[in-house]
DNA sequence: GTCTATATGAGGATAGAC
DNA sequence: GTCTATCCTCATATAGAC
């Protein structure tokens, strides 16, 4: 539900609440100071996980105390629920543009793939928490975290839409399961967050180019054949 | 490091220590005791993930009290230690009577991904916490899980030796690149067991199939382009 | 908005009786 | 091999002063 110490304006959110939304011009100062604080909480969930992340280490790293914290956030599970929503705004928001603007469904799928990667970078500790605590999240008591499997439902849709269309016209094989092919395609993409760093080589650009070069046409040699192998 | 409060027996272990190694056939009922602990707790590690399960709810899913299970495991550390062991040493194990069989690099690694899909239900537990757990374990204190690390390596090195040999004799295209493309196929097979579930009409071998099949020949239908949608 | 101080509980682990 | 009882530490969260 997000519950913030500081509400700011009740505006029709994106998936629950604002969280990305600018708070009425109030210079915002200290919704800047929460953001801060939430992404330096991210940060630590991303790297030792949401349980293992303590208070107390927040405000550290924010050089306060903890009771202190407590002033911006009712709770601990407010922290990582709004560094869920704010990467999921984000993300569902860049799918449904794509979407609006139309197109075949091979290209807004090599779309989407790029839209995945992209978000790498902005939101790679978000995109960890995601990964490695779902389950956590998900198994405590409450409809708090809900919104996690309603979003991924609309997400699936979106994909599993373009998948069938792309079959349905003839530009993706009609032989594998929908999907099955979205799953993997899904997995493939987030699981990048605990390997990819950005170097001299390899972007999250090139990465999606990658991905999207053997994802529809395959790691073979020659002609395809339906033999398996 | 695997520490037991019963030993049973010093053998040159496979990763570390013996861990899949039956004891001296004394009946195996000490041993069996302790592996059925072992698979009780990994059950609740996968569902709610290591530090969120108590040593109080291994031992009540056992029938007995947490102090008891100290009889058996000298830490909560020490049996996940032994989850993963168990698991990393059949794996490692199936990859290497693989490639002891030799035969061509194609027909290796499909053989690879199907070892990978292989494992997804007998060892299920394992490797949902080996994915979600793996950054939390490896931040410890100690080396004590350090073997992850070099499991990792060995495995990565016997997949990209069987995708440059592909891409050598001009089985796979050589526009990719080798590691890239075995951190995403491994992703790919593990991330499965976040939502596998075997049914009447999908079980790890057509799921392995199905994956080779795109893998190998992608989802496009047509003459293959490098043109890049 | 931060601090001090503290309530309250839960966690891993131990010692010794049975 | 399990239980009882308990230690010790550390967690989240609160109350109220500054």
């Amino acid at each position: 539900m997000n519950t913030r110490k500081h509400s700011g304006g009740t505006a029709t959110g994106p998936l629950k609440r604002q969280s990305t939304m600018k708070r009425a011009a109030s210079s915002g100062s200290a919704s800047e100071r929460r953001d801060h604080l939430v992404k330096l909480a991210a940060e630590l969930f991303a790297r030792k996980g949401f349980q293992a992340t303590t208070v107390r280490e927040i405000a550290e790293e924010a050089g306060i105390l903890s009771g202190s914290l407590y002033h911006h956030f009712d709770s601990k599970e407010t922290i990582v629920d709004e560094v869920l929503t704010t990467f999921l705004d984000d993300l569902v928001g860049r799918y449904r543009a794509v979407l609006e603007r139309g197109g075949e469904p091979r290209a807004i799928l090599a779309e989407m793939v790029r839209i995945g990667f992209g978000t790498l970078e902005p939101h790679r500790a978000a995109i960890t928490v995601m990964q490695n605590d779902w389950n956590y999240l998900r198994s405590l008591p409450g409809d708090r975290f809900d919104y996690l499997v309603k979003v991924e439902d609309e997400v699936e849709g979106m994909w599993i839409e373009q998948i069938k269309r792309g079959q349905a016209v003839g530009q993706l094989r009609a032989d594998v399961d929908a999907k099955l092919t979205y799953r993997m395609i899904r997995d493939s993409i987030w699981v990048t967050v605990r390997w990819f760093k950005a170097d001299g080589r390899l972007n999250t650009a090139n990465l999606a180019e990658h991905y999207v070069t053997t994802l529809f046409d395959g790691l073979a040699t020659g002609e395809r054949s339906s033999q398996r192998t």
